[in-house]
DNA sequence: CATGAATGAGAGTTCATTCAT
DNA sequence: AATGAATGAACTCTCATTCAT
């Protein structure tokens, strides 16, 4: 799901876009410890998140000097930053086995929103992570507009395309509607694999119904045909 | 990846569950210092972030001294509690004028949908602050659960219900129905009265447009006869 | 003496012109602790210099915790500031009795030479201070600047004046030569007072010979009519 | 007030009286090297300013790793002496033509103080570097002594001379006169070739103005006759 | 000799909380 | 009840120096 905060409330400091500013490192060793940071660095930020990891905890996590760090970001932004390059890919294109060639646009649907909900659940922690960051954080809201308007976008698409092919409700906007259901899916994914994991914060998932149902709302909302 | 949510990420001190510990003041005087406290905190919170808000800032706006703030709160929690609590009313419900009276469910929706978007709208700069105060503190993602089930509680009873009158799609369960579109109308509402205000962050939204569109997503999405 | 660093050497944070920013301590308590402050900082400052002394130094001297620091001064070079600003009195306006009176532009010089010798060498931990600090922060390069141009100015109009009278050579340019003759004066007492006090940077001087001589030299160079 | 200066100030290290401990470099390559380090340094220190250059400035100006440093200095105090010594010549003996062998005392010292003035204009930055490090260091402070001393020293016996040929005030002690007006001359080319070459700091003077007004002042102190 | 990563002590600063007045 | 100064733990970041390769 998303949230943010108002917008004045952070001090903008200069800050880079999200890419790292120190040279990366020459020799293997360098290139070690740096992993190890950006490794550390996941797990404690999962663990503690942003706010509560100190760099020290980083460091310690990564078994060097508190200084180390310095030799390879800035701050604790650019390692949380490393951080998410490195998980991007996995994030952002879940890539979804071969259901694509069929026609049916229903099983396309369910194919896709399963292969979202499914790289979801994977990085769940990571996604947890981000909602929190981007609360706090301008550089990293941007970072997540980045992945929301990549699944938006292409949702778009797929709506406008079965909108021609006349198996669409053609009175929505296909980005809007793209907005409201991507919208949709991810705040039920958010609070399945995020919250729901969680202690007293929320009950368990049933993954396939959770799939279904919303893969049906979604058909519905479009008025796809069929599929009763 | 497994999923295990951040859970431990605050440390948890002895908290009370979102009520003031401190006994309300006996003196005229006391009141008025209260009040003012829980003014300048809802201001300072809103315009800075919670995060970035010192006790001192907020004293400093209620014009009062720094020590004072202890004689009322224990501290940045319990102020923001007492913030929250005094807004719950409007934020929790809306009212919606007559519209329940008639008998077209689109009607009702579409009265409903704009109840709860107004309510936000209006209560825009709060939402953020609970959305942004939930990632890091759990007590108010209790409190934010509480305020999301009261609607998801209230639409599910009305999804059944139009079930029960054989109006809506029966193949989905009420509460994962509603769960799925309250929180397709929550994230519009976040995307558009909370990050569309923002600068650079998103672009301003057609209210009526907004409302229209996820009104008829989601009588589409429960197969609502009529309307075109 | 004068003495300086490259110009491009030194960051420029955003910096008051060398007035207190923090408000100034309402209460009693508060005033005898940043008077604390000032005292100890001076004592450190002359005694470590100022580069060599850590704010930590400063509030172990002046008996409160760090933070208490930070109450009064925003940096060290706050604190300095109000150093500086305590003992300007004494350092700018020596007051040199009742010579003034004679006509004896000898006399009056000798009068005027002995109050600037006089209120260097009081001041003598404090004018090194400023100059160590000078090599090392516009704000108080300025700070100095504004001190010499005093005199000079002064000496300049007293040159003048004796040219006017027709004591004086007119070959030369008063102000210049006032930079000339009052730079001359300040290094002697720089060496003397500075370095002369240090073991093994400098011999002990005879301060009646030394005035004596300035003076003599000061006025020949004016061409002063008489003595000898 | 009394006036111990700053003695204590600079915790000692044990260091070397402003000469390489280590032994010079065997191959070529390690002169290379080392010339390169001496060059960046003088470049670094002289933009920079001793205090904020960072050793890795240095490095990174001479285009070679940070270790590399120590291979042919210690510290960065070695480094400045090693900068210092290889441009001591130009500093100590500017070298003042043929005018030496006129009898005219005027023209003498007006060619002494031209050469003077020139080599220091011609080092401003160099001089700028050492007044600053000079009020951070002793063994520079000794550096500085020793080459205003070698000026004191030539111009005592000038002044003696004169003083024997009976064309100078016998009233003034050749040293402490020759202090003083050398002083004098050194204060004057600070204030415009460091001073006045920075923005704000002071205005871009008149060399032969400069020049012609301190020779002057000179003669006359001396009461040197002609020249009226 | 050169390299460049690793080290870690140490300084400045913030701010919630306490407490004497 | 109110005040506002005092406290000090906590944290980030710098950089001279070392050392394995």
């Amino acid at each position: 799901m998303d949230t943010t905060a108002p917008e004045d409330s952070e001090k903008a400091p200069p800050m880079a876009p999200l890419s790292s500013l120190r040279e990366p490192p020459t020799t293997k060793r360098g290139a070690r410890t740096r992993a190890a940071l950006v490794q550390a660095a996941r797990k404690v930020f999962e663990r503690d998140g942003y706010l509560d990891t100190r760099l020290a905890d980083i460091t310690k996590e990564a078994g060097c000097a508190a200084g180390s760090f310095y030799t390879y970001f800035a701050n604790k932004e650019e390692v949380l930053a490393a951080v998410l390059l490195e998980a991007q890919e996995d994030m952002l294109h879940p890539g979804m086995g071969r259901v694509q060639d069929t026609d049916d646009p229903y099983a396309v649907l369910e194919a896709s929103n399963r292969a979202y909900l499914q790289a979801y659940k994977r990085n769940a922690k990571l996604m947890a992570l981000l909602e929190q960051v981007a609360q706090v954080d301008r550089e990293f809201r941007k970072f997540r507009r980045r992945r929301t308007d990549a699944f938006i976008g292409r949702n778009a698409r797929g709506i406008a395309d079965l909108q021609e092919r006349g198996v669409a409700d053609r009175e929505v906007d296909p980005m809007m509607a793209s907005r409201a259901l991507s919208g949709m899916v991810s705040v039920m994914a958010y609070n399945a694999f995020v919250l729901g994991e969680r202690q007293e914060e929320g009950a368990p998932v049933d993954f396939e119904k959770l799939l279904v149902t919303v893969t049906r709302l979604w058909a519905n909302a479009l008025r796809l045909p069929g599929h009763r």
